[in-house]
DNA sequence: GCTTTGATGTGACTAGAATCACAGTTTTTT
DNA sequence: AAAAAACTGTGATTCTAGTCACATCAAAGC
């Protein structure tokens, strides 16, 4: 088996491990292992006990928990370089969401006691970990308020424009680079699957968006956007 | 101006600063100043640049955001012990939120510049923030997916139980030691204020509960937990 | 005291979205 | 290629909670 090096892995440019010392990234090197998940496949499990560190070297991961009647709530989308996991890690508890593969995607993981062990070595990455904490949290806070106060129309939309801010659009620069079902997106936005396809077909007939099977184009950017204001 | 040190401070051991050595304790009781605040009146205020760190002595505070059409949302109750302002120091931007005082409260106030020299001093208290944040990004998307996946009447009982286990009972062991508007419930549950005062009343015609003015009595404390199983 | 302001209660009405039921379509599996 | 499974679209219906309007009540100030 071949273990690349972190620090050729062009995803931890957009890490927690950015800046990290050679030393350091030859410790989380030497510590990780790489796995690979298919669609649909899961990393880690709502109940389940934290065994370490997610680090997402590509492609696309929903983080997700389940309400009381087994409904499914998606709370954070992952891209490449993302970690994932961290939460837990220092909540010291049970996993609360779990981790499904919305693509086929390749996953560095560190076990825990190696992840303190790197930590304790490193003071700023432990800053680095509040920062994404912090940032995560104040997005959380921020969907809440959308959650509570706004329409399903205004939550779709706001959440197409989440969803290509975050994964980007095709080579066509219009139609956003990720394969959702529509009761993914209902489970990301809130509400039902219904809903979603009525709404869906709605921002269709108003000329914003075109709907080409999974897959969302964006027609009218500036449009979509200042529905916001 | 008697300023008090930190190491006798009882709210401390309920805080980040907890398990914090002699030395930590002289640096903060050095650089911090203490404020008292009017019910009604704000510590910190959305839009504004942080300036520290809020430690709280005593009191009871809202954070809170305001929806684009000016419609507060709680997102936040803050006790005891609690620490204010510690997301937005690490996300390093303007305040998302405001903080204002539900009841008379005291709090220290430590600048920033001091608060980022005691962590470099001090590695474990990152970690303690790191858990801190942790924890309340838990608790952020659980509130996600309570509110987008339950209706007010749950929400409502949610939030009255974990108001009681906040703040407590008075000496009656039974009625909520916290007074709020009607609004202010509205807007930590998520919904209006004609909404809240008819659920209230629901629940105080089901024997769940006794109004007695803004205090909340629970007259039925098991009962109303078995109904979010 | 009286007055003003803010908070609360209540009815009538409306609408957005959930639910249910089923047909049609796409994707995956064998 | 056929069969099974998963996903999607659509109509009809129901209902929860939002909105509006106004009366009442409580609290704070002069």
């Amino acid at each position: 088996m071949v273990t690349n090096n972190c620090s050729e892995c062009i995803s931890r440019k957009l890490s927690i491990f950015a800046k990290c010392p050679p030393e350091t990234l030859k410790q989380i090197s030497i510590a990780k292992q790489e796995i690979n998940v298919e669609k649909g496949e899961d990393l880690f499990h709502e109940g389940k006990h934290p065994r370490g560190l997610f680090c997402v070297q590509n492609g696309k991961i929903k983080v997700s928990q389940l309400g009381y009647d087994g409904k499914e709530q998606i709370v954070h989308l992952i891209k490449s370089g993302n970690t994932m996991g961290h939460r837990a890690l220092f909540d010291d508890e049970i996993y609360s969401c779990s981790a499904i593969a919305l693509d086929e995607s390749k996953v560095c993981f560190i076990p825990k006691s190696a992840f303190f062990e790197i930590l304790s070595d490193n003071g700023n990455l432990t800053i680095e970990i509040a920062k994404v904490l912090a940032k995560e949290l104040k997005e959380a806070e921020q969907n809440i308020t959308t959650t509570s106060q706004q329409s399903v129309e205004y939550r779709l939309i706001d959440t197409l424009i989440k969803l290509y801010k975050l994964y980007g659009f095709e080579n066509d620069s219009s139609t956003i680079n990720v394969k959702m079902t529509r009761n993914d997106i209902a489970n990301l936005v809130g509400t039902t699957r219904e809903t979603i396809t009525r709404k869906l077909y709605h921002l269709q007939a108003k000329g914003l968006i075109a709907l080409k099977g999974k897959k969302i184009q964006v027609l009218k950017k500036k449009k979509l956007e200042s529905y916001l204001d």
